[in-house]
DNA sequence: CTGGAGTGTTAGGAATACTAAACGGTTCTT
DNA sequence: AAGAACCGTTTAGTATTCCTAACACTCCAG
């Protein structure tokens, strides 16, 4: 499931000599994936920046209730904390079936690197069957969007106009503008699509 | 998913005066579903009974450290740990929706509290098709079976006997002997089966 | 009854997580 | 330049956790 990487694994079974439970590494990816800072979530938890630096040195090894204090301004759940996979590697790599497949009805949507929360951007690799689209309502989130139509013809929404673009061409969504896209051609449409900042 | 019961959501977003982590009940929970007591999994874990047993009291809010030390003892992760259920509810009730479902080929299980740990008494619902079975290795663990044919007729191979069951019949098994079972008959065919101690 | 081995639960010191306040750094504004 | 505003890091002192050691209890053997 996982992407092929140079990751240990961490689920240890007994006797480990240091933890390494690498809080500090989990701790900052989640900090830095929302946007804040050492201050900031430390305003917001109610524990010092202090800790939270030291924390995220791996220089103290906080209490639960501390790190539940800090993880709940986050918001994030102690279980979810502990199950992030912390791979500090800075680049992966991902055969088609490591790619998280969302399937909606007749499209199916592929994305990389929905385990590192702490990524700014987002690829996905689109599959829509003929009639197929993104759904009636608009899609809509805060950042920018870039795609290329690699296969078939699609239909795309955007603030009011409507274009179709065939194999080859592409659009790019520079804000919060809601878009909607249909494949309209007779084929499967395949649409590579970049997404920042992540939604999943 | 869950099963209907009178248990309070734990997740929360924001401001908590007291947290609530329900930890000594976690570990409590897993610690005596593995049978082990404070003494025991002090020795284990490195970690003095003294100190397990102010946790379970949530008498003191462990570091995450200490926290891994012990769990890592039991052995059980950090993520499966806060992902626990904490149900302290003495009954639940399941709709046939509610059940677990274990689906290996042509037969169908279904059981009962596979998030609650503790249990000591596993309960399975079982659909075999025509011709299906438990598979060509024997079933053997460390404890206690006992099972009615609600419907159809099974055969039981154990300890080299083989028995043929019909409708109202059943068998129990007081050990860890192997045993395997076989819809034999022209229909489906539904066992009601309990195991001691739980094996999911 | 008495000792022994098991259980879980408390007391005082040693270790350390946490806070408050300072320090060094960058990036703007004035 | 000076100053403000932000960043992350580090240092004393306080408040915890944690460990060692005892306590109280049950169960079983002798």
């Amino acid at each position: 499931m996982p992407p092929s990487s140079r990751q240990k694994t961490e689920t240890t079974t007994a006797g480990a000599d240091k933890p390494d439970l690498q809080l500090g590494e989990r701790l900052k990816m989640v900090r830095k994936s929302k946007g804040l800072s050492q201050r900031e979530l430390a305003k917001r938890s109610g524990i010092t920046n202090a800790t939270i630096s030291l924390i995220e040195q791996n220089a103290h090894a906080p209490s639960v209730v501390s790190l539940h204090k800090i993880l709940t301004a986050i918001p994030m759940s102690l279980a979810d904390f502990f199950a992030l996979p912390v791979s500090t590697d800075p680049v992966l790599f991902y055969d088609a079936d490591d790619m998280t497949a969302i399937v909606r009805g007749d499209t199916d949507l592929r994305c990389m690197a929905s385990e590192r929360p702490e990524k700014n951007l987002q690829m996905f690799f689109e599959h829509y069957a003929p009639g197929a689209g993104t759904g009636e309502e608009m899609i809509s989130h805060d950042g920018e969007t870039a795609a290329v139509v690699v296969k078939g013809v699609v239909e795309v929404v955007v603030e009011g106009e409507r274009r179709r673009i065939a194999e080859g061409g592409g659009f790019q969504v520079f804000g919060p503008q809601p878009y909607r896209l249909l494949n309209v051609g007779e084929e499967e449409a395949i649409v590579a699509c970049a997404v920042t900042p992540p939604i999943f």
